[in-house]
DNA sequence: AGGTATTCACATGAAACTATTCTCTGAGTTAGG
DNA sequence: TAACTCAGAGAATAGTTTCATGTGAATACCTGT
């Protein structure tokens, strides 16, 4: 059989929605910042002395997801190097995101940055402190400013417990080489979502760390319409998007403390799903379907993502609130999941956790909004959890496939 | 009736255990000089 | 000879168990009227 696939071909090449569709994809950079200035001048001003050869403080920024923390600090450094470019200023500015490619040590750090900047070191292998020592060395090569963009700096704080030995904290080792360097000299830039982490630094390393900090507040709805429309004009041919449909995005993204890049992904998933309609313009409720799908993908990315336990225990739940639904059983606790789990371990040849430990998946999955849970007293007969689902039937149904793929029950 | 005590079914914490992952070291290997 | 690779020892870590203690109110049990 012939499957004719010409008229999909023929909607996406024709689209009559998109101009230029990278415009809506998150690592974009726009040439227009808008409702950042105050932010960028304020990184700029911090990194000012560079073009002078004098390094700049180091500096912290903290800000919710989508706020344009990392927009904005590439931006000033983009223009920095341009300018050091014409001053002839010994600049290297690099930029490390900490959460990605699981750069969970000190080691790895290094060795990614070592990377950026054109040496390789092998994965494995080698003492740290030996790294340490051919960064140093590479820096000292010549003389020059080293500025470190460190991406979700959390990361690295959170990797380290252990009180003792300070040398495998990055940052403190970080701060203290930078006092042996005679030619060149580091600073670095920290982005971090949280802005409680520092409280769980030592303070030693707190000192040398925060000269200076920023705070990037959240987009209200007006701010995010602005930064909408104006990435419209770019990704949309003409007549394709109504300014109602722009305050709709921001008003759900503005829900949710401000994030401009959920609004832009919100936006752009709402134009793939008009586009594949065959639609001309991208009508109100294609937002919310768009807005269901991220949620959709959210949660079985999520649930996909779960060690096997995990999933069992969620597979109970949905099993128990199904009964619930045929008024089989009015509500269920801690216990009644963790009987249908027993059972569900032996029929899929599982290992039977302990209920103590079901009960702490069950606040993780809490956490997680997956389910919802209560602690609640029935007197006599005890006190327990009680426990309901936290995402909508449509998804639940996906989930419980996806789950029963996975469990082979 | 009103008050107190009991009791259930877990919650919540801390510490100990364990299996897996990481780090580090020295021995072996390779490549280039 | 310097640089790299690799295996195995030991350390760190995450996931889990064990033990211990805590908790809110429905119920059982008094107590005096």
């Amino acid at each position: 059989m012939v499957v004719k696939l010409d008229d999909i071909f023929d909607n996406v090449m024709n689209n009559e929605i998109f101009k230029d569709r990278s415009v809506l994809q998150i690592k974009y950079t726009p040439e227009n910042i808008p409702h950042r200035d105050e932010e960028i001048r304020y990184i700029a001003k911090i990194l000012a002395p560079i073009l002078n050869g004098e390094k700049p403080s180091n500096l912290l920024i903290y800000g919710k997801t989508g706020t344009g923390k990392t927009l904005c600090t590439e931006y000033v450094s983009k223009q920095i190097l341009k300018k050091t470019k014409e001053l002839r200023v010994n600049v290297k500015i690099e930029y490390i995101n900490c959460r990605l490619g699981k750069l969970d040590t000190s080691y790895r750090i290094l060795a990614e940055i070592m990377k950026k900047m054109g040496v390789k070191i092998p994965t494995t292998g080698l003492p740290t402190m030996d790294i340490w020592g051919k960064f140093i060395d590479l820096i000292e090569e010549k003389k020059q400013l080293v500025i470190l963009i460190l991406d979700e700096i959390d990361q690295i704080i959170k990797m380290k417990k252990t009180k003792d030995k300070e040398e495998d904290n990055f940052l403190y080792t970080l701060s203290r080489k930078n006092q042996e360097l005679k030619n060149s000299q580091i600073s670095f830039i920290g982005i971090s979502n949280e802005i409680t982490f520092l409280d769980n630094i030592d303070s030693r390393t707190k000192s040398s760390l925060g000269e200076e900090e920023y705070i990037f507040k959240p987009y209200d709805a007006l701010q995010l319409q602005d930064i909408l429309s104006e990435r419209c004009k770019l990704a949309f041919n003409e007549g394709v998007i109504s300014s109602g449909i722009i305050s709709k995005c921001s008003a759900y993204a503005a829900r949710e403390h401000g994030d401009a890049r959920r609004a832009l992904n919100l936006l752009r998933i709402a134009a793939e799903l008009s586009e594949r309609d065959n639609k001309k313009t991208i009508e109100d409720e294609y937002i919310d379907l768009a807005n269901k799908k991220i949620e959709n993908d959210r949660v079985i990315e999520m649930v996909d993502s779960f060690p096997k336990q995990q999933k069992i225990v969620l597979y109970a739940i949905i099993l128990l609130s199904k009964n619930k639904q045929n008024d089989k059983i009015e509500k269920f606790y801690t216990g009644n999941v963790y009987d249908t789990y027993q059972d569900l371990c032996k029929k899929t040849n599982t290992e039977i956790l302990t209920q103590r430990r079901i009960g702490d998946i069950l606040t993780e999955l809490d956490t997680m909004g997956i389910i919802n849970s209560t602690v609640i007293s029935k007197g006599r007969y005890g006190r327990t959890k009680n426990i309901t689902l936290g995402i909508s039937p449509n998804i639940t149904i996906k989930v419980e496939n996806k789950l029963e793929e996975g469990l082979g029950v």
